[in-house]
DNA sequence: TGTACATCAGTGAACGCGCGTTCACTGATGTAC
DNA sequence: TGTACATCAGTGAACGCGCGTTCACTGATGTAC
């Protein structure tokens, strides 16, 4: 063969990749099919090869970005030992994070256009939902049942994304910085509530 | 003159009604200028006898929606005259908003967009949620200083935009009814954080 | 060993389509003389 | 009173452009005989 075993499978992922960023920078819609393989050095008449439709890569780049998400939480916590939620609430909700549309958070990036989106999208997401949520369960400090935990940290992530959402959005940095710092006060409290 | 007088002002408002629930509905961007035109019974020429250009009407539009945002926000604390907070709360957070996307705020519709707009579409954006923040921290019960309610007012609207914008992105109708859930508990638990 | 063929990632032109914006034009009315 | 002209909201064709998707083709390699 012409090309080394494993070698398609490598392009996909790096559509995959290429798409996960530039989604989140400037939407879904708004990037077209021959940019993105232009931008990996190819061109558009192979992306068929590697995806049935714009929808279906648009799903798996859904699905990288939230692992991307899951595990910069994940780290966050790990390098914490104790007071770990804090310290995810901080990394989630840090001015690096606001101004790195690209490479952050989908739900925060692009949750409006996937709510218009296809079921397959929509499920993607879900599914990262879920499985961010679970790590905030996880924690929570205190004693408290699973629901309990489950509750909070869906009201937790909640908080988190809309607070970056409207930092992005606002124009006043000022305002956005209060945004951010009072975001980082309320997700502790919620966090802590029932400590 | 063939028209009334103010017909061109009441035309023009026209305009902006449609493309207030248009743009919130199907974004920004998915809405053409000729489609717009269409829906009010004129054609696209004329479009630009009324603006400059669709970024010109994309700020209009924000403005409106923000203003029917407000007003409907407004009608349920004056309503509700003892526990206003918790009543505007709930109408942030219900089943009619989360499933009408059109005529509801603007905010968890189109923020991403706007965060990745011209800075005319950020400042109408900004003004809008500095008055919405102004009326919950007049709502908040307790004895605040005026920049404790503030503070606390803008992560209350935080946690209504986040919760409502995951509420409609997530596929499961049984995820999204508890995402509401734990949205309210934790926004009024904010809310009454001081009291 | 040499030749004919199969494989397949990627190319590039083409499809029908809708976009934002421009502009010469229409036609009903009010105004000037 | 009658006529010529100005006003102006709206029309509709045209501009250059990028979109998602299709498809016949390329060309380097591996395989069969």
């Amino acid at each position: 063969m012409r090309y080394d075993k494993g070698h398609k499978e490598a392009t996909r992922q790096r559509i995959i990749e290429a798409a996960a960023a530039r989604f989140r920078g400037e939407g879904i819609a708004a990037v077209g099919v021959a940019n993105l393989m232009s931008d990996i050095g190819l061109t558009q008449g192979g992306f068929y090869n590697h995806f049935e439709s714009k929808d279906d890569l648009a799903r798996e780049a859904i699905m990288l970005a939230w692992q991307g998400t899951y595990e910069r939480l994940r780290k966050a916590l790990e390098r914490a030992k104790h007071g770990g939620i804090e310290a995810l609430i901080d990394t989630y909700l840090s001015a690096s994070h606001r101004n790195r549309v690209a490479e952050g958070c989908v739900a925060a990036a692009l949750s409006a256009e996937i709510a218009r989106g296809s079921e397959s999208l929509r499920e993607a997401f879900s599914e990262g939902t879920a499985q961010t949520t679970a790590l905030i369960a996880g924690a929570l400090p205190g004693n408290l049942t699973p629901k309990q935990r489950h509750g909070i940290a869906m009201a937790v992530l909640s908080s988190l994304v809309g607070t970056l959402m409207l930092a992005r959005a606002v124009s006043d940095p000022a305002m956005s910085d209060e945004l951010l710092a009072q975001g980082r006060r309320a997700a502790l409290a919620l966090a802590q509530s029932a400590k």
